[in-house]
DNA sequence: GCTCAAGATAATAGCGCTATTATGTAGCTG
DNA sequence: CAGCTACATAATAGCGCTATTATCTTGAGC
């Protein structure tokens, strides 16, 4: 006899979670309505929005945003990678992003590659698990798989901090190598002619490079002016600059204007030169990039270009915004050049 | 007649994602097995991993961490709340445990309080909305609502970077308090009576508030020696530094120790008096908090108490990690003191 | 009074996966 | 060779929400 077949064996955890139809009931409404409270405020009316706020309030709910990522077939997660989160430049760029897309209520999910590009794809791959409304991604550079993942998903993405290369989909950020450029050309303008640029972990930092490059076609542009770059495979920090110094000293004896790929190196040159009584800027210029905390209390006070970390954050955060307005249209390509500052101090 | 009325107008999206069930049909198995491929390698045969490998890589496949959330009641992500990204001490630690829990394939949400204790209730809100796995808060004060929420969700709750008073779940950090009294103790060792501590943003920052009040009351225990806090409104800087600095010369013109509340307030210190010609450390020893990554490379360099970032990060995420491998067994409390470390440098 | 539009609310069918239970299939034992 | 166990695979019923469609209510217009 076959009748007894289907018993209710499914006990399965029925957690006594409170659900939106917890909250439905409670308010004497539908669960449809409750959602729609949500999402489209203003087509629910004054007298059930009153119901549901006190119902959500007395139940202590909390919407489960994986159900509702779910049912929508998106989240509300936007995925940023960035190369490291230690470092100041990319923390500036996160932290607005994080406030700008918080006020969509747009959460952010955060990975980073510590510069290693052959784990972007991983990472862009566990951000796809998300279904997230839209990707940020670092620099320009990425493998042809994580390009093919991501055109597949058909999720907007947002590549910041360089321009040059084409990009994916949107942009925003600034021309490293004309970072080079106005950097050489500063020293020039200072009479400089014997320039150096001291990089750290230029293999790995691709922006950096550029504006290595950058600097040194600059230079050699000018007539009777030498330029050379001298690196140091570690991440950049004051004590990489000191001994960045060290050795261009060395190699360099009348080297007479310096550039840093950052301030970090800078700082470690000023201080490396108070030590081997080199007068800044009287016999050498230094200036560094990034405009970080220290730069204008050090010294002397530091020569740097600022990139625009904070406004980078902001566009990229309203593109993104803009494009999950207009999701059904046709989505524009959106390239924004934030450019960058020249800061000159008393180092240069 | 009421028969034709239900004829299926459910269009909906039904987008032409990879499910699931796409890989199961193309290795010829049913959705379970590739769903326990993924969940419990091991429970499946070798034959059948190979099939299932095969046909994911074929068909790009990417799970839906969504669905898989929902459907487990549980996500694997782990939140963070810290105060500020941009702060290198946080930084360190985040990265550490992204590091960490990636291992386990564990996802890091990120969100900053920007010292605005107020908004935490708000950020754990809507953290908990991702069902995650855990919870990692820094501090230990949480307002009483926090407290019910994270309680009632019975998710795991790590507290960093504090030590003190009673934890919540589980905590990794050190005292604070006694921060402040190695450096009282470490300035008296130099035979230093008229002290300073130098602070910012201490009304924010209750665990720099918490060193400077060790500081003091270490000091003021010892014969013949006076202890005072002088504070800025601002985020620390090395600005910020300099102008304390300026302030501490001016009312207390004979101090002959300082410690500062951490290293880029010490480091506008150095500058400063760089500046005004005090000696450093003859008339005036100089200590910080942070040891970040300048200090050991300053001018002279820099006396500091390192805090142990990466380290508060990795145990973080392995009591994170222990807990969800036992989670069924009653979990036990765990605090953890990671201690600190003193370097003496030459600015003291 | 009746129609119609606009506005508000409700009913319904999944979203893609996992947990649980059930079924099949060897490989042993005695 | 029945009877059992261990292992591998499959069937099933949701998880809590949203999108879509359907229904109900109201008031204006004639």
């Amino acid at each position: 006899m076959a009748m007894v077949a289907s018993k209710p064996l499914r006990t399965r955890r029925k957690m006594q979670r409170v659900t939106i139809m917890d909250v439905a009931a409670r308010a004497e409404l539908s669960p449809s309505t409750v959602s729609l409270y949500f999402r489209k405020p203003d087509a629910v009316s004054a007298a059930a929005s009153e119901a549901i706020a006190r119902a959500i309030e007395a139940l202590d709910y909390v919407p489960n945003l994986m159900a509702g990522g779910l049912a929508a077939a998106s989240s509300r997660v936007v995925s940023i990678i960035v190369p490291s989160v230690r470092n100041a430049f990319f923390a500036e760029t996160v932290t607005a992003l994080q406030d700008e897309l918080g006020k969509q209520r747009l959460q952010v999910m955060l990975s980073h590659t510590e510069y290693k590009e052959h784990d972007e794809e991983n990472l862009v791959r566990t951000a796809l698990s998300w279904a997230p409304a839209a990707v940020v991604l670092t620099g320009l550079s990425h493998s042809a798989a994580t390009r093919r993942l991501l055109r597949d998903s058909k999720v907007p993405v947002v590549e910041i901090w360089e321009l040059g290369s084409p990009t994916m989909d949107m942009a925003v950020g600034f021309h490293h190598d004309q970072v080079g450029h106005a950097a050489a050309s500063h020293l020039l303008q200072r009479g400089r002619k014997r320039l150096l640029f001291l990089g750290a972990r230029l293999h790995e930092d691709r922006r950096a490079a550029r504006r290595a490059q950058g600097f040194v076609e600059a230079a050699r542009n000018a007539p009777d002016v030498t330029a050379e770059i001298i690196q140091h495979p570690a991440p950049a920090s004051a004590e990489v600059g000191a001994m960045l110094l060290g050795e261009a000293l060395h190699r360099f004896p009348n080297v007479d204007g310096i550039a840093c790929s950052n301030d970090h190196i800078a700082l470690g040159v000023i201080f490396e030169c108070q030590r081997s009584g080199v007068a800044i800027p009287e016999r050498l210029s230094v200036m560094g990039f990034g405009d970080l905390s220290f730069s204008a209390a050090a010294n002397p006070s530091l020569t740097t270009i600022r990139p625009p970390g904070d406004l980078i954050g902001k566009e990229a955060a309203r593109l993104i915004i803009a494009r999950l307005a207009h999701l059904g249209a046709e989505p524009e390509q959106a390239v924004i050049d934030t450019r960058f500052t020249l800061l000159h101090r008393q180092s240069s």
